[in-house]
DNA sequence: CGGTTTAATGTAATCGATTACATTATGTAT
DNA sequence: ATACATAATGTAATCGATTACATTAAACCG
C-alpha cells in the first residue's frame, strides 16, 4: 500500500494542507516545515495520486493528439513537436491514431469527450466528416486544428500552405516547359489538404493561361493507406497510350511508388518522366536521381498549434487567430527536366 | 457545469448507485430502470468523469509507452501496433519519447512512477542505464521492455533476434567471398542491441572460420539521432586507402547514408561496394540498387508485449516467459555482390 | 502598550464516482 | 403459511488530494 497525503503528514507533524503546500506553493511554508515535509517523502517514498489531484483541481495536464497514422513523416515530425512543447509546460501526452477508420475516430472522440481525461484536443488532419470534429468542438476541451480547417468553424487552424506547396511544383514543371502534367493527389476529393492541392495545382495552369487536364487529376474515393492503391493508379497513368511527361506526387512517398514504377518500365527519370514530391522526407535526398520535392514546415505548425491549445487551456479569454498559415518552398533537385 | 451521476440518478427517479450499475454492470438492473437511465443520461448530455472512476477504482486504463524517438521506422512501426492491441482492450496510450536525452528519460520515469497516471509502462529500446528503467521496475505498475533486455532482471522481455540479424547479413556478404566487411554499429557500446549486432557479426566471422578486424567496426561513444554523425562516420570508413569492399549498416537508414556517401564519391553499388542494410524499411525497396536487407517483426513484438502488459495488469498472478524472441529473415535484393 | 497587519498552520468541506452492506419486494420450496 | 432464496435498489462510506476559512502567533506601528 503506498504512502498517501496523510502519512507524510503524520511523519512530519504537519497537517494534510501543509504537505499540500509544499508541493503546491512552497513559498507559503516555513523553511522548518518545508524541510520536514520533503524528509518524510522522500523517506516514505511518497507520490501523488494523480487520480485524486485530478478530481479536485479538475485539470489533467495531459492533452491528446488526434491522427490519421504515425507512420507518415509528416505526421510523425509534428507528434514530435507536439511533444517537445508539451514536456516543457509540463503536459503529457496521449497519441490516438485513427488509421482512417471512421468508427475507430468516433470511438476516440467519444472518449475524449469523457470529463477529466485531457485538458484539450489537437487534431491533425482528420479523415472524418466534419461533423464528427464538431462534436469535440462542442466539448468541454478547448481544441485546436492542424494541418486542416473546418470552414465556417471559429476553432483555431494551424497549417502549411498546401495550396502554395502544390502550385510552385507544378509551375516550376510549366516553366520546364511540360504540358501534360498529372496531378497524383491519392486521398479522397473531400479531405481539406486535397482539395487545397487541386487548387494549387489548377491555379499555377490557369496562371501560366493554360488550362489542365480532368483526366490527369487521379483521386482516390475509398483512400486508404495501401501502396497497392497507389500503385494500381500510377499503372494507370504510365500505361496510357498518352503519357503525362511529368507527375506532380502529393507527397514524397508517392513520388517514390513512381520511381519503382519507372524502374520497372525502364523510364528513366528525369530524361523520359518528371518528377515531384512533397514533404521532403528524409529518403527524397537519397534516392537516385535526389527528388525537387517541397519543405513543408510541419515541425513549425505543430509547435504552434500546441502552443495555441496551451493557451486556450490556461486562460480562459484567450485569443487566437481563427487561421494561421505557414508559407513552403519549392527544393529543386533532379527530378526534372524538360519534357522530351 | 457539466452533469454529474447526482443529476442523471434525480432525472431517472433512481439513486447514483443504480446509475452506476447502469454504466459498469448492468446485468443487475432492471429492464425499465436502464432504459429511465440511458434515456436520462442522453437527455443531461451525461459524461463520467475519469478522474472521479479512476480515484475509486484505482485503475487509469492508460498505459505508457517509452520510446527514444517516433521517426524511426522501427518504434512507429511498434507504437502503432501497441496501439491497436490497446484499443482492442480499451487502454488509451500515453506516448513518451526520450530522444536519447537522459534528463528527459529520468524525467518521465519520475513522472511514470506518480500514482494513477498509468496502469503499466511498456518500455521500447531504452539509451539510459538500467538503473533508471529499474526504478520504473519496481514502482507499482507492470514493466514489460521492448526490443531490449535487462540482464539479471525478472521483467518480461520482448525482442527481434539482434544477433541474426546481423549473423544473416554478414554471413551472406562471406559466402559472397567478402573479407573486409565493415559493421556501421551506430549506437553507444553498452546499448543491448548494438551489443547483440556486434556479436552477430562477430559470430558470422567466426563460424566461418575469419577473425573479424576491430578496426572495421565502428561504434558511437555518444550516440545522437543526428545524421552528421552517421555521415563521420561513414567518411571515416570510406576514405581510408584501405576500404572495405563490404558494409553491414546497423539498420537500413544508415545504409541509405552509406548510398548517398557513394554516389557523392562516384562509388557504385554493389560494384565497387556491398552494402546491406536492417529492418526493411519502406524506402529500402525503392532506392537504386533495391537494398538487401533484414526483415525484422518489430510490430508482432510490439502486440505481444503489449499483451503481455495487460496480462499482468489485470491478473495478479500471471506467468509470463521472461524473455520472447522473434526470429528474423534476410531479405536478399540487389545491393550485395562479390568483392570487386 | 493596544491595535493591526502578516505569516504559518490547521480544520474540515469538497471533487464525483464506486461498492459493501442494508433493505425491500417477489418468488419458491416445504 | 412459514422460511428462505433471489432480484432490485438504496444508503452512506470511501478513494486521496486541494483549498476556503478559521485560528494562532509574531511583527510592526504610532
Amino acid at each position: 500500500m503506498p504512502a498517501k497525503m496523510q502519512d507524510v503528514a503524520r511523519r512530519a507533524g504537519v497537517s494534510t494542507a501543509t504537505v499540500s503546500r509544499v508541493l503546491n506553493s512552497p513559498e507559503l511554508v516555513s523553511a522548518d516545515a518545508y524541510r520536514r515535509v520533503m524528509d518524510a517523502i522522500r523517506d516514505l517514498d511518497y507520490k501523488v495520486n494523480l487520480a485524486a489531484r485530478r478530481l479536485r483541481t479538475n485539470q489533467t495536464h495531459t492533452i491528446a493528439i488526434v491522427i490519421p497514422t504515425i507512420s507518415e513523416p509528416v505526421i510523425h515530425e509534428i507528434v514530435e513537436a507536439v511533444e517537445d512543447v508539451a514536456i516543457t509546460h509540463q503536459y503529457t501526452l496521449l497519441v490516438c491514431s485513427t488509421r482512417g477508420d471512421t468508427a475507430r475516430e468516433e470511438a476516440y472522440i467519444q472518449l475524449l469527450t469523457q470529463q477529466t481525461l485531457v485538458d484539450g484536443v489537437l487534431y491533425v488532419s482528420p479523415r472524418s466528416a466534419p461533423e464528427q470534429v464538431l462534436k469535440l468542438a462542442h466539448g468541454n476541451a478547448p481544441l485546436v486544428l492542424c494541418n486542416y480547417t473546418i470552414d465556417g468553424l471559429n476553432t483555431p487552424s494551424v497549417l502549411v500552405d498546401h495550396v502554395r506547396s502544390i502550385y510552385q511544383a507544378t509551375r516550376y514543371l510549366l516553366e520546364l516547359g511540360h504540358h501534360r502534367i498529372a496531378l497524383l493527389n491519392l486521398a479522397a476529393p473531400h479531405y481539406y489538404p486535397a482539395r487545397m492541392r487541386r487548387k494549387g495545382f489548377e491555379k499555377a495552369y490557369v496562371d501560366a493561361g493554360l488550362m489542365p487536364d480532368p483526366a490527369l487529376i487521379v483521386e482516390l474515393v475509398q483512400p486508404t493507406y495501401a501502396h497497392d492503391d497507389w500503385r494500381d493508379a500510377i499503372t494507370g497513368l504510365l500505361d496510357q497510350p498518352d503519357r503525362p511527361t511529368a507527375i506532380v506526387a502529393f507527397n514524397d512517398n508517392v513520388a517514390l511508388e513512381v520511381y519503382a514504377a519507372c524502374r520497372a518500365r525502364g523510364l528513366r527519370i528525369p530524361d523520359d518522366l518528371s518528377v515531384t514530391g512533397c514533404d521532403n522526407i528524409l529518403s527524397s535526398r537519397y534516392v537516385d536521381p535526389p527528388l525537387t520535392t517541397v519543405r513543408v514546415p510541419s515541425a513549425d505548425a505543430g509547435r504552434l498549434a500546441m502552443r495555441y491549445l496551451i493557451r486556450l487551456i490556461t486562460d480562459e479569454n484567450a485569443v487566437i487567430p481563427p487561421i494561421t498559415l505557414f508559407d513552403v518552398d519549392l527544393i529543386v533537385r533532379e527530378s526534372c527536366a524538360p519534357p522530351p
